[in-house]
Formats: C-alpha cells, structure tokens, sequence
DNA sequence: CTAGTACTTGGAGTCGACTCCAAGTCAAGG
DNA sequence: CCTTGACTTGGAGTCGACTCCAAGTACTAG
C-alpha cells in the first residue's frame, strides 16, 4: 500500500484556519488524541486527522464549547453511532440546539433586513426556519417593537412611541 | 396619559432568562445605556428597555461578542439606518457573517443527520436555509469524508478508507 | 562548527464575559 | 427601633479559550 501524505502542524493549521497553538492546545486538553509523533517529536497528521479537526473547527464556529465536543469525535471517528444509544440522544439534542440557534440568527437576518428595508416594503421571501415564529407577517412594523425575539415572539406589543 | 408599566430588574431578568448581574454588567460596561433610577436608586425597566436586552440576548445567542452589538442597539433604539451609511454597512456585513454562520450550522446538523441516517436513506426534506452551500444532494456519503466543512466544501475529497 | 529554521514542552499571561462578594441604602412589617 | 428583603455599588474572582514565551532538540545549508 502506497503511504499516505502526510502534514506538519503549520501546514494543516493554514489549511484549516486556526493556530498551531490552537491545535496543541487541543491536543493539550484531550479534545484531540495525541498525534503521532515523527522520530524527531514532531507531530504528524494525515487527512484522516485534518478531518477531525476540521469538524471541531467548524462546531466552534456553531459556537459549541470545547468540553461539548467531545462526543462528536466519538461519531465522527468511525463508528456507527448507533452503537452508543446515549450518544445519539446528544447528538439529538444538539441538533435541537442548533435548530433553535439558526432560529435565532434566522431572526437576527430578519431583524437586519428590516431595518435595512425601512420603508421599503418589501416582505415576501421564503424565510421559515423557525416554526416558533413567523408571528404575524405584520408589514412596516415599526423599529424595535418587532417580535424578533426569541421565546415570546407574540407578546411583545408595545403601545406608545419610543420616547421621543 | 397614562403610565407604562414598569419592571425591576429582577423581574426583567427572569423575563428574558439572563441574571441581573448580567444585565447589571452589560451597563457598567457601557453596552447598555444607564438605567432610569426610582427615588431609592433602584433601576427601573420599561417594555422598550426589555426590547433592547432581549435583542442583546438574541444577539448573544447567535455568537456575537459584545463589543459587536453596540451598533444593533443604535439601530434598535428608534433611528432609522439610512441615516447612518457606516452603520448600513455594519449590519450588511454582519447579515452576511450570520448567513454565513449559518450555512456552517446547517453543516453541522447535516453531518448529524448524517450520523443518526447511517443506512436509512432518508434524504429529501426542506433544509435549505443557506443559499451559500446545498453542494451535491450526495446521499450515502460516508463518516467523516463528506463536504461538511464551511469553506472548502467541495474540495474535501478523500480517497481511501478511514484509516483503518 | 555555526546559524537558521521548525518544531517540541510546560507554564504563564491575556481577554471576554460573566459571577460573586462585602458594604451600604431604603422601605415595610412586627 | 430592629430586622428582613430588595436593591445599590465597586471591585475581586472565575472560567473558557486561547496566546505567548523560554528553553530545548533536530535537521539543513554554508
């Protein structure tokens, strides 16, 4: 079998995105196995390894702790997922976690586009992430009275001018 | 006319699901304008002040540090944005930061679908919430070798087995 | 042999975002 | 009048996630 390549530290941290020291810290706390080592100590990586650490790379930009990421690996390893009951009801309910999460920034979007679209008028698109939501499609709503909140979407009802 | 209701902020707290000391600290750091004050010094709320924290709770929710969300409350407060080009292209920028985001979510629970379907073909469903991304519709990709990665989607490919 | 570079390690420092605390004020109840 | 409870303040402490550093080793080129 012909070897497969193989990558420096910097290299895969270029790649990636992310810091040499980022990855050794990882690696450092276990959120990484340790990486094999060249006989000179250096670390090397393969894809398989770039993989892993890219699916970390991208779960932090979900905004998920460290110590929360662990059980991905376990999945993302090998294994069928399957085989641990109690890790696919985790994996269940990040995944409720991230649904409600592009809710939020869902709302966020909308919030921006609001406000960018004063008085434009101009509410039609396919914007339905979130089944809690979509209140009523209330048009020229007026600035922060909106229900872009999260949790109490209908409630939010203000009744005199903001102030002024 | 008569009297908006007012809230302390113990109240506010429980309302929005943040503690007071949070709320407390996002004034000392300036984040939030000073609080109105009853003749004891205490701080009073008013439906409008609850608006603008939930927006910075939303906000939180969606990653932003705190430091970012300073424009979202101008925005928020009554203006209207066109007045501020700079601050127009703030929140365009952002727009795109939190689509992007995301799209990187959508990822993340495409690669947990992915995990949890492993054999069940499944594979058809309404999730396009990104318009950055929705590669290959590939269905039975395996484990970690899938275009899951925000930024190099495509040009992840791996050749062999996982190793093992 | 020396210089340069690419790594290694352990540990210290930083930064953001809280979180906790002690001391103080005020209002109401017994 | 004294206690209790809800708040105030400034400041200290904590925690997660890095980020930086010094000292050491290994290889490479001149």
């Amino acid at each position: 079998m012909r070897e497969e390549p193989t990558f420096t530290i910097k290299q895969i941290a270029k790649q990636i995105g992310i810091s040499e020291d980022t990855i050794r810290y990882y690696e450092k706390i276990a959120l990484l196995p340790r990486a094999d080592r060249k006989d000179n100590g250096h670390r090397v990586y393969r894809q398989e390894d770039i993989d892993t650490i890219r699916l970390l790379a991208c779960l932090k930009k979900t905004g998920m702790p460290l110590a929360e990421m662990q059980p991905f690996l376990a999945v993302s390893a090998d294994a069928d997922p399957a085989d641990y009951p109690e890790l696919v009801e985790h994996l269940r309910n990040h995944r409720e976690n991230i649904i409600a999460q592009i809710a939020s920034l869902q709302e966020v979007v909308d919030f921006i586009d609001m406000k960018l679209d004063v008085g434009k008028i101009r509410r039609d698109c396919s914007d339905d992430v979130s089944e809690a939501m979509t209140g009523e499609p209330n048009p020229n709503v007026s600035p922060v009275e909106m229900a872009f909140f999260p949790g109490s979407a209908a409630r939010v009802r203000k009744s005199p001018a903001t102030g002024k």
